[in-house]
DNA sequence: TATCTCTTTAGAATCATTATAAATTTAGAA
DNA sequence: TTCTAAATTTATAATGATTCTAAAGAGATA
């Protein structure tokens, strides 16, 4: 399967790789009205699902309505602020003792592992309680 | 804030205790269509945050279209079957000093981890290969 | 009893996403 | 180049989960 980047595909991977604030379908829509590029819709979820599909593109679904699209690839978890919805990027890697432990107890054959953590991001944190 | 559990609510939570399966909304109605309860939607879905509100009932969100619901209140995590859709549980917590680690590395306050599994559960791996 | 609040109900509305069908573009063959 | 088949875009309709709305019903309280 080689690789067919169209220009709206070539244009929706830019802003992929130019936001760094994990947008999602709608988000990606805005940017590339903003910037001239007035696709239709669907052609914006065809070009997420194949920059997807080719392991351009990360699909992530973080618990919310919507889902986010990431080009960072290397493997990593998020956190989502409950206070703001900022979503934040958590680089530590699950130990693999662990998922050992968890492919044991369940007897599954695991591929994929992804930790959404939730909290409240430092912005926020101060928001409310300034004395920190 | 006193606990109201109207005949509804208590049926929807009686169906949520006696399922295995994290059964998602529409699973729910079916369940009690069945046993003779034809509520309206909305009201399935109001004795369902009711009830997660409530504390009595989890709220998965497991990256599928719906949610599941889940009244087993202590705390886990979850693996999903690619192949079938079977969602089971993993019992195992993951290590504090993990958390710990993600915490200082995001400066978030953390409240909440969920760890969501992706693989081919034992059935299906046995099916596509049964020399296994 | 009268009133107030909470709940249920049916149905409409919303939102993200997918499907459809026609029009357009692209690539490769002749 | 010209023709044709396959892939893509587009606009729009359709879908599916969930929420909202407005009216009717139930319960509790004064």
């Amino acid at each position: 399967m080689k690789l067919n980047l169209t220009m709206q595909r070539k244009a929706v991977l830019e802003v992929l790789q130019q936001s760094h604030d994990h947008p999602t379908a709608a988000d990606v829509m805005d940017r590339l009205r903003a910037q001239g590029n007035a696709f239709a819709y669907g052609t914006v979820y065809n070009s997420l699902r194949y920059l997807t599909e080719a392991g351009l593109v990360k699909e992530l679904k973080l618990g919310e309505v919507a889902s986010r699209y990431d080009a960072r690839m290397e493997d990593h978890h998020h956190v989502v602020c409950t206070r703001c919805g900022r979503v934040d990027e958590v680089a530590i890697e699950l130990p693999a003792e662990w998922l050992g432990k968890a492919a044991q107890e369940t007897n599954y054959e695991l591929h994929h592992a992804s930790v959404v953590l939730e909290g409240v991001c430092a912005t926020c944190s101060v928001l409310n309680n300034p004395s920190k």
